[in-house]
RNA sequence: GGGUAGGUGGCCGAGUGGACAAUGGCAGCAGACUGUAAAUUUGCCGGGCUUCGCCCUACGUGUGUUCGAAUCACACCCUGCCCA
């Protein structure tokens, strides 16, 4: 794939994205690059608190694999500096300051979470602390004075937050300055992000030429929606599809989501061919293009055999009842049940299914609680025998007792 | 520095001395239906318990007034807006 012409390069880099800036400029730098035998550096910036990939971030991140496909270099930068003064909701904690043997551990996290997709041999790490710890009062008033509060104010958020009387911290006001100096200090080609980073990325674009360096492109990758197909995915919100989940679990999140987002899965998360999915799309069952786009999606991270087993263990479960192949075990000390019994609601709670006693006896009033087969709706106590198999709304836990 | 409005459960937002664990909406959870989709519908939605009831903790923080406070007073903290 390196030796493929300027032309093609963008090409294959154009699929899936949202918005490149611009295109022409990417275009020349990648021809310069080949010129002067040079890799483009490639630069994301990444929240040093966000280590777990899902499927969102993962659009990003396989776009960057094909940048090292193509032969050039992505810098990972952990905004440790940024996130440590970075505190948007007003928490009064202060973070910590990470000691070297931290950042290096953390370094190490992150190659091996991120090298689940990229290539951790053309993968250069660096924290931002390296440059913006050091820089003294003066060196900020230099870079603030390159910027102004106008500009600043252009991002949307800020706006918004401006007009609508939300309070901004000054040193939010900072960020973008900040992000964009780390284009500055690692010299990056092309800048990666997500459509929300489009304001931030395009202010290291105007700091690089300040400090007479070639303006970085500005790439930006559409913002996958979450499993709500409203909210962007994201941990938080706990819409997401970690690409590191088993693959039954990947299966059934993916099986959750609106039919009306399963094009924009296709060609976010997969490499299928948009003619083929738009042809079966208006054709097949839903249904069975949603059991596709799961076989796609899970094959990617554990091949396709795994994909079908999820498959086969999805109908096995929800489609035919069954119970899983694999399920939580939870063993019942003899101080729990003294005499083989142990009252339904507390069982709920020591297995983990349930967060309070409150909360055990709504599900089991509710019906959503199963005892091998058969639903309790009684709080009390409980037959343990031989043990068995508690499925409680969507989980399933085998219970023994000991 | 002055004036003014405000800080309520995950979020939004009512309540302005007792009937308030706090209307309503969103989100969430569970049941029915189904393709673990959508739509629809029902119930739940602070915690504990010996659960048709009882108890504890909660309405920015702290004191106080009251038989009784989310609601009143005082102080403090925080935020918006206007003026300087």
């Amino acid at each position: 794939m390196k030796n493929l012409s300027p032309q093609e390069q963008l090409a294959v880099l154009k699929r899936a994205s949202a918005e490149i800036i611009s295109e022409q400029d990417l275009l020349a730098r990648i021809e310069l690059s080949q010129k002067e035998k040079r890799p483009m550096r490639i630069k994301l910036g990444l929240d040093p608190t966000a280590p777990h990939i899902h499927l969102g971030f993962a659009v990003v991140l396989r776009k960057l694999r094909q940048f090292q496909d193509l032969g050039h270099q992505v810098v990972l930068l952990i905004g440790d500096f940024t996130a440590r003064v970075g505190d948007p909701t007003g928490r009064s904690e202060t973070r910590k300051v990470l000691t070297p043997e931290e950042i290096e551990s953390n370094a190490r996290t992150y190659r091996d979470q991120f090298s689940l997709i990229l290539d951790p041999e053309k993968t250069e790490v660096r924290f931002n602390s390296e440059w913006l710890l050091p820089m003294s009062f003066a060196d900020i008033l230099g870079l603030t004075s390159k910027y102004t509060v106008a500009q600043l104010l252009e991002r949307d958020d800020f706006t918004k937050r401006f007009k609508g009387g939300i309070p901004i911290g000054v040193h939010e006001l900072l960020y973008p300055l900040m992000q964009g100096y780390d284009s500055v200090a690692l010299r990056s080609d092309v800048e990666m992000g997500g459509t929300d980073q489009k304001f931030n990325n395009l202010v290291g674009r105007v700091l690089q030429r300040e400090y007479d360096q070639l303006p970085q492109i500005v790439f930006l990758m559409p913002i996958l929606e979450g499993l709500d197909g409203v909210q962007k995915m994201s941990k938080s919100l706990g819409n997401y599809v970690g690409i590191a989940e088993p693959p039954n679990e990947m299966f059934g999140k993916l099986m959750s989501i609106p039919d009306g987002l399963m094009r924009r899965y296709f060609e976010l998360c997969t490499e299928v061919d948009l003619a083929e999915v738009d042809r079966r799309l208006a054709q097949d069952h839903p249904r069975d293009n949603k059991f596709w786009l799961g076989r796609e999606i899970i094959s990617i991270y554990h091949g396709a055999a795994a994909a079908r087993a999820a498959q086969d263990e999805f109908v096995k479960v929800f489609s035919n009842k069954e119970n899983p192949t694999d399920m939580a075990e939870f063993v019942v000390e003899r101080e729990l049940a003294p005499e083989g019994k142990i009252g339904l609601a507390r069982l709920l709670i020591v297995a983990g299914l349930a967060p309070s006693n409150k909360e055990a006896r709504r599900l089991i009033e509710q019906g959503a609680v199963h005892w091998n087969g058969v639903k309790r709706t009684d709080a009390g106590d409980l037959e343990l025998g031989q043990g068995g198999v508690l499925k409680v709304g969507r989980r399933f836990c085998r219970i023994t007792s000991v």
